[in-house]
DNA sequence: GTAACATACGGAACAGTGTTCCGGTTCGCA
DNA sequence: TGCGAACCGGAACACTGTTCCGTATGTTAC
């Protein structure tokens, strides 16, 4: 669980406050980073990365052991209220299986405007494992309350855990850039309605 | 289409037939690939596959051009088996919709047991461009012709592409393989229990 | 203000991979 | 047997991730 905290810019309140220009770098390599993300994708080298922000690959490094890192830290807001809204839609919503659906759809906004993110993130990359793990640690248990309310509610019949509901939401998301035959939602609607038909 | 014409061991009957050691080294070569690729996956090292069979990496390149070239050699037996069974399976199953799960069961055993071939057919990987038109342009249009089929006969409501429909396919399979927790087959159940739905 | 120390920086260097290229070898044919 | 074409092997290049260490900088104590 919190094998998955990552260094975040206000960690540094121990004895040994970190120094001023390592706080700096550390944003301009956030700031950076996304920049390098949405032009070059999640999996843009990393020499890239360290000259966009103006500083050596080292530097990159000392401040995000893996990319994983680096991609939970730019993306970690986003990731947050995502996770953060489960709840919300959940008693807002006309019916479980509605804010399951909105959630999810929001869930795939945030995938689709990623480039290359799914693909990396569920992918059996042995290098992104931190992130794959910190996507679901942070948003399975949200599916789970979702699921479990829907699932209660009788709106699904279907026998699904939400690690494989997430898993599979992700895996549809893969490719569904550059490539206008190719639109997941459709598929993601298709599979919640089976989720929810009787049929079995 | 025909741009997927892939050089086979017996298409050498042209005006100028292939030498001997030639046709031998590619015989070895499509054995040592094939043992690599169940021992270490479709992403193993061109070197490590030109050490199982005895050759220079040179050799490699020159028979298979690019590693996409190596796998659909490789697997090419097993895909027509699977676009061959469609029409035949449309012949002898109960339904059409009955028939397009039989034959979609077929194509997951397929990615199923070939150790990270689902990963790499489908992800954006570039290098694998090839593999991936190879797939869907053999077995897109036998989807297409089963799913017609139970379209008509009014088994599937749901408006949907064959290309999508195997892109979603190959996609669920993703990271099917070492991970207990996420079995694809209960999400394409669930996805074409969807597509049967009336609930749209 | 400055000395001394810890911390952080940069980028060279190493390792693994894909891909190309070419001198040398082998095959097939006359 | 001799010769040209086809083929072979692996060195060499390009690109990427990752580590390491001499140097520079910030921080603190005096």
């Amino acid at each position: 669980m919190d094998a998955l905290a990552t260094p975040s810019p206000d960690d540094q309140d121990s004895d040994h406050p970190k120094r001023a220009d390592a706080r700096r770098n550390e944003a301009t390599l956030l700031a950076a980073a996304a920049r390098v993300f949405v032009a070059n994708g999640v999996g843009a080298p990393i020499r890239q990365i360290a000259e966009e922000a103006g500083v050596g690959v080292g530097t990159v490094y000392r401040h995000f052991p893996s990319r994983a890192d680096l991609v939970i830290a730019v993306y970690r807001h986003q990731v947050e209220a995502c996770a953060e809204s489960g709840p919300e839609l959940l008693d807002n919503a006309d019916s479980p299986a509605l804010a399951l659906r909105q959630w999810i759809d929001q869930f795939v906004d945030f995938l689709a405007t990623k480039h290359g993110l799914a693909e990396v993130a569920n992918a059996g990359d042995q290098s992104f494992a931190r992130l794959h793990d910190y996507f679901l640690d942070r948003l399975v248990p949200v599916c789970a309350q979702l699921l479990t309310a829907a699932t209660e509610a009788g709106e699904i019949t279907v026998d699904i855990t939400p690690y494989e509901l997430m898993r599979g939401i992700g895996n549809l998301c893969i490719g569904g850039h550059h490539d206008d035959r190719y639109e997941p939602r459709r598929l993601i609607d298709a599979l919640l309605d089976g989720l929810q038909s009787p049929a079995g």
